[in-house]
RNA sequence: GGGCGAUUAGCUCAGUUGGUUAGAGCACUGCAUUUACACUGCAGGUGUCGGGGGUUCGAAUCCCUCAUCGCCCACCA
């Protein structure tokens, strides 16, 4: 009799459980291939002349374990690589991982002297990396695992470490070829130290900390100088004043004067230079060229004599005669009672706020040190023999910083959202010489070798390793953001001229958070302009920052860390990825709260209740014979192909929110609550034209919403997917994305 | 010191080029129902759209100004 239930899956009998179909769902699809582009080729998924999508995924550190963020940046990628997919593109995400040389190296550091009391002296280079190495395979495997949980559909198959061999000889090949192009040199020049890290970083590296401190006057001859900091003061004996500052037109550039100063009597001498500010103070400094890029530029250009006062330790030298040995703060209290005891104190401001620069990674008190070191210069002009950058020809000569310029302005490169551009510039244009070289051990080492003895006059760079004995390499390694810099090429495949590499470069697009705009993405930038004469990626999607609840950052020191994997647990990766990926737009932050996750897991329930409801009714209908539609359910699929056709236009336009904003309304409130409860009478009491037309109407309701919802939602929709009766592919993620005419 | 962003319902946020009674989710209140779905349905309500001024037939939207919060940049000796 037809009384009986109908045939459905019994799993849709009870609520959807995400924990039961997540891990196997992600096996099928890894089984399946199709991650890669080559395979959905080869089995005809994809034509090979399709226009290409790739991304490169922001390689995470290898420095513990992912967080919130993260899931938010693979969600948000991964839901733009389905949706391409699913258009026919050949679509590419390549995955891989960043050895992220100064956070990792002091990372394991910190554990070594927490755990062993010892520091990476103790065991020495190759055992130290030894260990680092260990960390970070382990921090590799366990972020693998959080990726695959959200369901990322990465091409594993071409994964990628910052520090592998492939990405090594990249680097190699690039310091060579930059080194050959002059933008590579080694000179003396005003870094930033880190004395607790052991190490130069860059201007990027530094976090300028909100301070209190004294700031004194202190009579010096005639004039009167300020500073915060006396204890870099003892050799200072040159007095700049601005040309024209009428208060001081008696001296003359050059005239020297007799001064009364920390140790005694000292012979110093007048500089005029514009660099002196006649507003600041009273129009009167004296300079510590060692110890101040500002200072070193007006020594510079005068030829001024240079010493050094304080040591790689942050401890005074000998120059400070009484003081030497120690520490720069508690030297500072010392002097300045000196120097009142001898009457040279003019006044004390005992509330001056201004920022002291600190090291991101260690903490410690940058700084500023004349030290030889390997840069990267962004102005020198150079010879660019194949560019296909707009607005700079092939042979032409450009500079680093106009490639950076250019790409962006020209529009060849979009930044999303495009008020990023505004600080971009501004970055580039206060941007000084790239300091390269680091005094770590974990990281890319310096391609570069010295001959014995020959007091490193002879020099050989080279992408190869150690040539012979007779030669010995720079011990320091590489500013982890020089390899991280050639990400986009060097994950495929280049120096070699591989079929990906023509395949599929430039990118198409790269969504890393803002926070590494300058870090990241304007290193991508100068690395492929120079490297190849393009550019990275054509669109760059700035991501806002997550953060908790109540506005705060999340963070290891207010412990209010949130672990997606036990959220996944919890309500499912796609009820994650959706509330994720519901509130994001480009460049503005937002806030994570359980609770949405929660109303997206009801979601998944309300789609899987949807389906039960839909498969029940039309049992035993065959969908490929298109019935007479009612005047009703003409207008019902209008409303489909319009929510259809919303979404791939907004997704298109990189408005992600948007588009899943509208798919949660149309099947929530349209298709459940309202054709689903017409249906019901409809399908009871209706003729058998209206009985068929809905059936068929229904079905396709179906199978079209799982389509766009898929990208967003992708493990329940291609649970559902594979128990359809009818269905035009096997695997849901290689179904044809629905076209709207 | 320079720059940028935010300010819309109790909370989190949409609101595309200015165009009807300003929208969603969560939360809340009332009612209903054993139903495709209790991970449910129906109904309900609150907004001086941060303040002030201007442009306009018309402003949450454009301009000016102020305020609060947040972020980024910077070599005040």
């Amino acid at each position: 009799m037809h009384d009986e239930q109908p045939h459905i899956p019994e799993k849709f009998l009870k609520p959807y459980n995400p924990a039961e179909s997540e891990e196997s769902v992600y096996k099928q699809w890894e089984d399946s291939g199709y991650f890669n582009p080559d395979v959905c080729i080869e089995k005809g998924v994809t034509d090979k002349d399709a226009e290409y999508f790739s991304i490169v995924l922001p390689p995470p550190n290898v420095t513990g374990t992912l967080h919130l963020g993260h899931a938010l940046e693979s969600s948000l990628q991964d839901t733009f690589v389905r949706f391409n997919r699913m258009l026919g593109k050949r679509t590419l995400w390549i995955p891989g991982t960043d050895h992220a040389a100064i956070a990792t190296q002091s990372k394991v550091e910190k554990e070594l002297i927490k755990r062993e009391k010892k520091n990476r002296h103790d065991l020495g280079r190759e055992e130290f990396l030894i260990r680092v190495q260990e960390f970070a395979q382990k921090s590799h495997d366990t972020i693998v695992t959080q990726i695959k949980k959200i369901g990322a559909s990465l091409d594993w198959s071409r994964e990628a470490f910052t520090l592998d061999k492939t990405r090594a000889n990249a680097v190699r090949t690039v310091f060579k070829n930059m080194y050959n192009a002059g933008l590579i040199y080694r000179g003396n020049r005003t870094v930033n130290w880190d004395p607790k890290g052991q190490t130069v970083i860059s201007d990027d590296e530094i976090v300028y900390e909100e301070r209190t401190e004294k700031f004194y006057y202190f009579k010096y001859g005639p004039f009167v100088i300020g500073t915060a900091r006396p204890e870099t003061k003892f050799s200072d004996k040159y007095v700049v004043m601005h040309p024209d500052d009428e208060r001081y037109s008696k001296y003359t550039h050059g005239q020297t004067i007799e001064v009364e100063w920390i140790n005694g009597p000292l012979t110093a001498t007048i500089i005029k230079d514009e660099a002196s500010d006649p507003d600041m103070g009273t129009g009167v400094m004296t300079i510590t060229p060692w110890h101040s890029a500002v200072d070193f530029d007006i020594a510079k250009k005068h030829g001024l004599e240079m010493e050094q006062i304080i040591d790689q330790y942050g401890k005074l030298l000998p120059i400070a005669e009484e003081f030497a040995g120690m520490k720069v703060l508690a030297a500072r209290e010392k002097i300045v009672e000196k120097l009142q005891e001898k009457g040279l104190v003019e006044k004390i401001d005992e509330t001056y706020v201004h920022n002291v620069p600190t090291a991101e990674r260690s903490g410690g008190l940058v700084e500023p040190q004349v030290m030889r070191q390997w840069f990267i210069d962004v102005n020198k002009p150079f010879t660019l023999p194949h560019s296909e950058i707009n607005g700079i020809a092939s042979g032409s000569e450009t500079t680093l910083k106009e490639i950076m310029h250019t790409t962006v302005t020209s529009g060849q490169i979009s930044v999303l959202p495009e008020r990023f551009e505004k600080t971009y510039h501004h970055w580039i244009n206060n941007l000084r010489d790239w300091n390269i070289s680091r005094q770590l051990w974990y990281g890319h080492r310096i391609p570069v070798w010295y001959k014995k003895g020959s007091n490193e006059k002879e020099i050989l760079v080279s992408p190869d390793t150690l040539p012979d004995e007779n030669w010995e390499q720079d011990p320091d390694t590489l500013d982890t953001w020089f390899s991280s810099g050639l990400w986009t090429f060097s994950t495929l495949g280049w120096p070699a001229n591989t079929d990906d590499l023509k395949a599929y470069h430039p990118t198409s697009l790269m969504a890393p958070g803002y926070e590494i705009l300058f870090f990241w993405v304007a290193r991508m930038i100068l690395m492929t302009g120079f490297n190849l004469g393009t550019v990275p990626f054509k669109t760059v999607y700035l991501h806002g920052m997550l953060r908790a609840k109540d506005g705060r950052k999340f963070s290891k020191s207010l412990n209010n860390g949130v672990d997606p994997l036990e959220i996944v647990e919890k309500y499912g990766a796609d009820a994650l990825r959706f509330a994720l990926v519901v509130g994001v737009t480009p460049g503005n932050d937002m806030k994570f709260d359980e609770a949405q996750v929660n109303a997206y897991k009801k979601f998944a329930n309300k789609l899987w209740n949807i389906t039960r409801f839909i498969l029940t009714e039309t049992s035993g209908h065959d969908h490929a014979a298109v019935p007479t539609l009612t005047v009703r359910d003409k207008e019902v699929l209008e409303a489909l192909n319009e929510t259809t056709a919303f979404m791939t236009e907004h997704l298109k336009k990189h408005r992600i929110d948007l588009a899943a904003d509208k798919i949660y309304q149309y099947l929530w409130h349209e298709v459940a609550d309202v054709i689903l409860e017409e249906s019901k009478s409809l399908l009871k009491d209706g003729s058998d034209i209206e009985k068929i037309s809905r059936q068929w109407m229904l079905y396709e309701i179906l199978t079209q919403s799982l389509k766009i919802l898929h990208p967003f939602m992708p493990f329940i929709t291609e649970e559902i997917w594979q128990s359809l009766p009818h269905k035009e592919s096997d695997m849901l993620m290689i179904a044809q994305w629905p076209s709207t005419k």
